[in-house]
DNA sequence: GCGAGGGGATTGACGTGTCAATCCCCTAAC
DNA sequence: GTTAGGGGATTGACACGTCAATCCCCTCGC
């Protein structure tokens, strides 16, 4: 640990692994976005949206809220549900509770879009990623995923 | 094993772990990004193209091996090389050996921005995914991309 | 020789994400 | 009351990636 501290660069294999890991994860996220897309016309952004709103009280969040919960910026949000509302998936009103804030309602489109994409997405998961570990790996994944996250100030 | 395949649904912990997962090298990989920006004016995209082509003999690859290379469709690569070129770090030729075919070879300037680059780049690797983990962390991490990539077909 | 086909590369249209600027409406200072 | 400021949200400009269409020039069959 000592030692580790003092290096400045990673070795040639450390490297390699960190190359690994990053490819996969994102070969991984672009299989599963393929799918989900094909399944369901959904990408994995409407995905997230969906989600977050399906499990909403009311089927409704601030527009705020929603952003927070899922991690994105403002503006990321705002493009996204003006496409979303454009495809019926998404519906914004002002928020009869507070003057400033806008309420993003699910549509019964939105309902429906995401129920059909849920179970295969679900299922890709497990074929692409779950099935491809023992249960030991996925302890393991688990466990460094932790640490990273620690590391990263990413932790609650 | 025979359990697994039968289930179609993945767990609420699998899931989990999953979304931890996916979430977590995303986030690192756009933590990286924008140090890499700050330090040196280069994207993610910027730099595989600059490193592919500072180890290439003579600075220079075909247009073809090049996106072989570091496994982009063609049309990204040419519209990342449009932009390239145009900020004058690299520069593409007609290939003297071969009819078709474009030489995309490294400038004086793109080599500079490389190398700038390169070292705090490293750091960063190290910093915030090579420090995070213990030795035998490391190894398992190693162990458990190996098998998602046999798994989905992505080792040679 | 000439037309079909094919590999190499580019282009245009489009959806997406980021950053910075802006807008809107409220609250608080004076 | 008028204005400064601040939180919530949108907008515009731009970089990026993907897909499908296209272009270019060669090779091969006839």
């Amino acid at each position: 640990m000592a030692q580790k501290k003092r290096r400045t660069m990673p070795t040639r294999e450390e490297l390699r692994i960190w190359r690994d890991y990053i490819e996969t994860a994102e070969t991984l996220r672009t299989l599963l976005e393929g799918r989900l897309q094909s399944e369901s016309s959904l990408s994995s952004a409407d995905y997230r949206v969906l989600l977050a709103l399906s499990e909403a009280d009311r089927k409704t969040l601030r527009s705020s809220e929603l952003a927070q919960l899922i991690g994105w910026q403002r503006s990321r949000l705002s493009h996204h549900l003006g496409r979303m509302e454009k495809r019926g998936l998404v519906r914004r009103a002002p928020c009869p509770d507070d003057v400033h804030g806008i309420d993003v309602r699910l549509t019964d489109l939105g309902a429906e879009s995401f129920q059909r994409g849920s179970r295969p997405h679900l299922r890709d998961v497990r074929e692409l990623f779950v099935d491809a570990l023992t249960p030991e790996q996925l302890a393991q994944v688990d466990e460094f995923t932790g640490a990273l996250r620690r590391h990263l100030d990413l932790e609650p």
